[in-house]
DNA sequence: CTATTATAATAACATATGTTACCAAAACGA
DNA sequence: TCGTTTTGGTAACATATGTTATTATAATAG
């Protein structure tokens, strides 16, 4: 029988994810990945063809992550879009490098940016149904305008233009719905 | 006497700038910028110091493209912050590389996001004061919401996310300014 | 205990990077 | 023409990358 398996896939996708948490997605090589999980390279190519493919693995465990981020944020405020909205702006603050590789990149390994943020439960869809449930005329362009504007707040958080606190962010993310309501 | 430079700082400079401008700075390298300047890669050591000092020439380069563009963007609008606005935009959409440069990378090589718009022209300050002009009540706050929405379309465009034609550009601009106006 | 076999470490290969050493090629005063 | 000096090409060095070949190491069926 053969020898049994030290460095499973998980320790090599996890210690992956930790490179990116901390430095960025460019930061994992295979050397370093390999230093990070306490291997030599050989490990990583036998679970995964080549680098490419680990890194979409790495995007969706990214993803999961986003996922779980937002599941677990607490509810902020009552207007639509805010609590989505605040969630990923202080995603955006915290988890500078993550945020690159899901928002920002060129690759999104086929998802949309709709994609990303529905994620698995449909967040986007339940936002979109709160806002015409509290009587917005339009909700797709409400969306459209309030990601623009929250997507704004958080690339600018990433090169240090943006430092609002959470309280500040909520009024302003509420503000910005009432006053696009207007339209 | 000494032989006669045929190789200059500015060809230098000018292929480092069109690689950029094409396929993005991180893909200048000493040897491709040679390639591209038709030189071995020792006129480049000469001239500079190394590859990072060309790098900050560069990022100048790039401010002064910017300030060319929108100089000589033709308005569109008499609503405070929309031409400035539509033409971050355009400039976003037409020259990606660039943009990423100037506008969402980490090293802004000690110039601030204020810098950069402001320009040798003081162009966010005619804004304001143009929004002053107009009646606004609070053309500093106006300015961050504004900017917030201009950069969050900018950086769609960077990802595919927002594809608007300049009309609905600029539509978008104006409703979003009346719409923070009431705040 | 031994043969088999998958695992993983070492080391190599191929390539790309910044940078430098070295040398050949101008340019021009003497 | 010769000597001096700067310029620029070739080639090297040192390092980093992805990937693969080779070898040593378990693990267990027989």
């Amino acid at each position: 029988m053969a020898r049994k398996e030290t460095i499973t896939k998980d320790e090599i996708l996890n210690a992956a994810f930790q490179i990116t948490r901390e430095k960025g997605f460019s930061q994992v090589s295979a050397r370093s990945l390999a230093a990070k999980a306490g291997c030599s390279t050989q490990p990583i190519f036998r679970v995964y063809k080549n680098m490419e493919e680990l890194g979409g693995e790495l995007f969706e465990k990214a993803i999961a992550f986003f996922n779980d981020y937002y599941a677990k944020f607490p509810k902020k405020s009552e207007t639509p879009f805010a609590n989505l909205g605040l969630a990923y702006i202080r995603f955006a603050q915290e988890e500078q490098q993550l945020f690159k590789l899901l928002f920002m990149a060129d690759n999104r390994h086929g998802k949309s940016l709709y994609d990303l943020l529905n994620g698995s439960n449909g967040w986007v869809v339940k936002e979109i149904n709160n806002a015409k449930f509290y009587g917005c005329k339009d909700p797709g362009g409400m969306f459209m305008r309030m990601w623009i504007f929250i997507h704004g707040s958080a690339c600018m958080a990433l090169t240090g233009d943006y430092d609002l606190q959470e309280e500040d962010t909520v009024k302003l993310l509420e503000e910005s719905y009432q006053a696009f309501l207007s339209l």
